[in-house]
RNA sequence: GCCCCCGUAGCCCAAUCGGCAGAGGCAGGCGACUUAAAAUCGCUCGAGUGAGGGUUCGAGUCCCUCCGGGGGUACCA
């Protein structure tokens, strides 16, 4: 495969795998030397505030954050790198300052598991996997502006992760501030709220009488605690004991099991530091307008908010037992279809849902008890306290894996409570049921069996009255209901003398309702979301350390700022405490916990109240912490003063003039990062992260822009081919051979002689088809790898890598070579004569087709184009220097050795990385003749040659006249469609 | 089940506004070079666009139904 040893004494000079190392290497270090991709800084402690005013429009270049793997990079993982690298030096040509860094996102799960496996301490392993991949980035020739580099287990730089927590813990969101942009809510520093309860202007919650002074320390934080956006709570959380650690919902898979390793994870009652990205909910849907990202993220982001409208309705009940039994309550429900409010004929609450208890009546069932509503339990439906206990009991042990494949199959018990109907004013009967969940609206449904495919299965299920209340039309008002009626139409058979909806439209009627209820208090028009807020601890060692104490009350106290970074220690053993992974009664156990040296303290916050003890939060932050910001911190690395100096944030990632495309009209641009490109698997963990953080620190002054990513483009996967034997064993997929199958039949494939299968999907040393891109550079080198990769198709569709096609690439650069270079002597063999007409013609236009195509990120049509001209050069014999010289220039973003090689030997110093990228002349493009198709019936019959600039009229008369026209139009003629100058199209009678 | 995306040559992919189905690459075939092979170079073969229907003068492109593949989501009230 390789021709390294192919170098014939006749060719010396020929563009080889080892003549494009040697060209590479070179330039590598002569790009290194010469600091040619730093990109100045307007302000901050690297300002050279001249160097930015030479230069032209900024742009900022994002790739997502890689985690330093210990297996190094297969040739899937550069894909996007190289097209980022091609989009920053096609734009640093048209003379814009480019910014473009990558820094490893090193802490976090993966690194530790790594090292425990590997038996050694995580940051020896993690800082090993960091040099062995900046060792295959740099080999790769990509333009990174490497003082802007850095990881996120540096000291230095989570110092500032430690900061931006603190920003947000000592934070609170109020819902009515209004912001600068004129809408409601933002963050606000927890000291403006501490003045509001001082003075009074803010009641305590709960109806607390007291002053604030009057409230203990521990009282105090316990208020705050409910308003800081980031808290720690006691609540259920995701509890994964393979792991060792309790993960965010986001990490938890729809079945119940970790994302990472695929384990169970179980609900626990434990107190953990949370996030209030709930507050945030509106703004991170909305402001998804305002960004050019992918429509199909977006979707996913919304559907994970999770946004409904709808209201709130409360329903009476008296309650049936307990200490307050006799009196009235409400059952308060979430209902989107308040419309349908007539047709609620039963309740349900969730098994979990508090009111329960009390609604289960001492004694018997209520006459005329339904014995299906006595519960599946024979022994236990005796009575309805038995009945539900053993319901309760049984969903309670049920794992949410097992809540979901049980399936659609209802089952719950009556509780033997009847609520009231607040519009018909009717008994309805309340169930428990586990189709309602407490973890969603109140916990409580109105159960519309009409109009709810759920509560129809239910009513069915348990023989409770179906009632219509919406129909088609009027005239069907009472046609019976086969199953949930869940369509538009008009309202019926809903009045009373609380309401009346009969005949309004849906939409109508939902609005009516609503103003109806409110007015008498029952209900409340409201909004729902999905999404919890975030669980931000974790039980492991290698994640930044809390900056947070607690003293000998337990009140939680920050870290004075002057006082990070809070570093982590040193630790005999670094090891989660390992539990089965099904073991649900486990609790977890933070490695930090097992060092008292570290966690008991003596410190000086600086309140004024001196050295005192103090305990250490024990659990680390997840490894999204350093990844939701470290894009701001390219901008600045080496600020000691802010995460980011104000101007270089402006500067770089400030709002445009202009929205972006598709926005609604009228849009505020957000500002935020000009292209990140990254894989789409996390649409809902980073890229929502990360938004919400970035909202917060504009909320609190430190940033312009609103968002972090103003166009994120989802690049596809390069996947490969793995093959198994007969044994199911994955065998070397570089060793199989291929057998062409018979016509219509699949290809077969052997490995040693022996049979074995193939399947499609992930690059992998376990699937063993993993290819590394030290492979290539040995085989062809960086340039030719990374015209393979471009040229492999768009780069949001996933491709199946193929290494035999990759010598494609290398010939195309060996024909460029070739055009400049003589493969015998090394002399360069252009001519200084100009191309003729058509070559002059294709040049002009290929280099608009290139222009365009780098801008949209079509890498893989740009160098096709270049192909075919290349191609067009080739057949002449001798290579006019315009046309080459253009050429290189053009080829130089993606196959940059080479270019600079080339664009060096045909006598220019000074390198191609600014040199000005080739501009299209319009009046070159316009060709002398262009041809004209006939179409006879939508059908090409005939084809003429016209002027480019032939009128309509002319072109008809032209075409009525030919031949093939004339003898087809005998019978007369329909209509002609002229579309000058490129087609005709004749109609017969 | 629901939602979204994608089906073009043996394979990866072009066709930008509804206007000649083919730009580029791989593989295959033939030829040149070579003692021979590899590499290289030149030439060349190759689909009617997953299936069916519709709109249109004209459909890969727009609409409907179905089939196949991928992704998201799943009792979310």
């Amino acid at each position: 495969m390789s021709d390294r040893t192919t170098t014939s004494n006749e060719t010396p000079f020929r563009y080889t795998a080892q003549m494009a190392q040697d060209i590479e290497l070179s330039w590598q270090d002569r790009w290194e030397e010469e600091g040619t991709f730093n990109a100045p800084n307007p302000a901050g402690p690297w300002a050279e505030p001249d160097k930015v005013a030479a230069r032209g429009e900024k742009l900022c270049v994002l790739d997502m954050f890689p985690y330093p793997s210990g297996v190094g990079l297969h040739v899937g993982h550069p894909l996007g790198y190289i097209a980022t690298d091609v989009y920053s030096r096609f734009h640093r040509m048209l003379g814009r300052n480019v910014l473009h860094a990558l820094g490893y996102d090193a802490f976090g799960l993966p690194a530790e598991q790594y090292a425990v496996q590997t038996g050694q301490h995580p940051r020896k392993t993690t800082e090993e996997n960091m040099t062995n991949m900046r060792r295959q980035l740099r080999r790769l020739g990509l333009g990174f502006d490497n003082r802007r580099t850095f990881a996120t287990i540096d000291p230095e730089y989570y110092r500032w992760t430690q900061w931006i927590f603190l920003q947000i813990f000592n934070s609170w969101y109020d819902a009515d501030a209004v912001r600068p942009d004129g809408g409601l809510g933002r963050a606000r520093p927890i000291a403006e709220l501490v003045a509001q309860f001082e003075s009074g202007e803010r009641p305590l919650p709960g109806g607390d009488t007291r002053a604030w002074a009057q409230l203990s320390d521990a009282e105090q934080a316990k208020v705050l605690e409910g308003y800081r956006l980031a808290y720690t709570s006691e609540a259920p959380v995701n509890w994964c004991p393979g792991l060792g650690t309790v993960l965010s919902n986001e990490e938890v898979t729809n079945e119940g099991r970790s994302e990472r390793g695929n384990f169970p994870v179980f609900r626990r009652n434990l107190s953990q530091w949370m996030m209030r990205i709930t507050a945030y909910a509106d703004r991170l849907a909305d402001d998804l307008d305002r960004v050019d990202w992918p429509e199909k993220v977006k979707v996913m982001q919304r559907n994970w908010i999770g946004r409904s409208a709808g209201a709130r309705v409360a329903f009476p009940v008296t309650l049936a037992a307990g200490e307050r039994a006799g009196s009235t309550t409400d059952i308060e429900v979430f209902t989107t279809r308040p419309d349908t409010l007539f047709g609620a004929t039963f309740m349900v609450l969730a098994p979990e849902h508090p009111l329960v208890d009390s609604l289960v009546p001492e004694g018997g069932w209520p006459d005329g008890t339904h014995d299906d509503w006595k519960g599946a339990d024979a022994e236990a439906s005796a009575t309805p306290q038995a009945a539900v206990a053993a319901y309760r009991l049984a969903a309670s042990r049920k794992s949410d894996v097992e809540r979901q494949t049980e399936g659609k199959d209802k089952t719950g018990v009556f509780t033997g409570s009847f609520a009231t109907n607040p519009v018909t004013g009717q008994p309805i009967p309340v169930f428990v049921a586990d189709y309602v969940l407490m973890g969603y609206g109140t916990g409580a449904i109105m159960a519309v069996p009409g109009h709810d495919e759920r509560d129809f299965e239910y009513a069915t299920k348990f023989s409770i009255p179906v009632v219509r209340v919406v129909a088609p039309s009027l005239d069907e008002a009472d046609a019976p209901l086969a199953d949930a009626y869940v369509g538009d139409g008009v309202i019926v058979n809903s009045a009373s003398d609380v309401a009346d909806l009969n005949g309004l439209g849906v939409e109508e009627a939902k609005a009516r309702i609503i103003a109806e209820l409110e007015e008498r208090e029952i209900a409340e028009g409201t909004i729902n979301y999905r999404i919890r807020d975030w669980l931000f601890s974790r039980q492991r060692y290698w994640g930044e350390p809390f900056p947070i104490v607690y003293d000998e009350d337990g009140v939680v106290h920050a870290l004075p700022e002057e006082q990070l970074p809070l570093t982590l220690p040193d630790v005999p053993d670094y090891s989660p405490k390992t539990f089965d992974p099904d073991d649900a009664n486990s609790s977890p156990e933070p490695p930090l916990s097992r060092v008292p040296e570290w966690v008991e303290v003596e410190l000086d916050l600086g309140d004024g109240r001196g050295r005192r003890r103090f305990r250490r939060e024990t659990n680390t932050m997840p490894n999204w912490a350093g990844s939701c910001w470290y894009y701001l911190r390219y901008l600045d690395p080496a600020n000691d003063t802010a995460i980011v100096d104000p101007g270089n944030e402006r500067y770089w990632m400030g709002t445009w003039p202009t929205p972006v495309a598709g926005a609604p009209a009228g849009t505020k641009d957000p500002g935020g990062v000009d292209l990140y490109v990254g894989g789409v698997e996390h649409a809902v963990l980073h890229l929502l992260y990360a938004r919400f953080w970035h909202k917060v620190l504009h909320d609190l002054g430190y940033l312009e822009s609103e968002e972090p990513f103003r166009k994120y483009f989802s690049q596809g996967y390069i996947q490969a081919y793995a093959y198994t034997d007969a044994r199911g064993q994955y065998v070397p997929a570089a060793e199989v051979e291929e057998h062409p199958g018979g016509p219509g039949e699949e290809p077969t494939f052997t490995w040693g002689g022996q049979q074995v299968f193939r399947e499609y999907g992930k690059i992998g040393k376990s699937l063993k088809n993993s290819v590394s891109p030290d492979e290539m550079y040995d085989a062809y080198g960086a340039d030719t790898f990374r015209v393979y990769e471009m040229s492999m198709g768009p780069l949001e569709v996933s491709k199946p890598w193929e290494t035999r096609a990759v010598v494609g690439a290398q010939r195309f650069l060996q024909r460029l070579w070739r055009n400049v270079v003589d493969e015998a002597t090394g002399e360069v063999v252009v001519t200084d004569d100009a191309p003729d007409q058509a070559l002059t013609t294709q040049l002009h236009r290929t280099i608009q087709g290139v222009r365009d195509d780098f801008e949209d990120l079509r890498f893989n049509t740009a160098i096709a184009k270049l192909i075919e001209l290349n191609n067009s050069v080739t057949k002449l014999g001798v290579a006019p220097r315009e046309v080459v010289e253009a050429m290189v220039l053009m080829i130089a973003p993606v196959a940059p050795h080479i270019a600079e090689e080339l664009w060096s030997r045909l006598g220019h110093s000074g390198g191609v990385a600014y040199a000005p990228f080739p501009e299209a002349d319009p009046s070159k493009i316009v060709e002398e003749q262009v041809t004209c198709v006939i179409q006879i019936k939508g059908k090409v019959r005939d084809r003429v040659e016209v002027a480019p600039d032939i009128s309509e009229d002319e072109l008809r008369e032209l075409v009525l006249a030919r031949d093939k026209v004339r003898a087809a139009t005998q019978d007369g003629i329909r209509t002609v469609i002229v579309r000058a100058p490129k087609l005709v199209n004749v109609v017969p009678m």
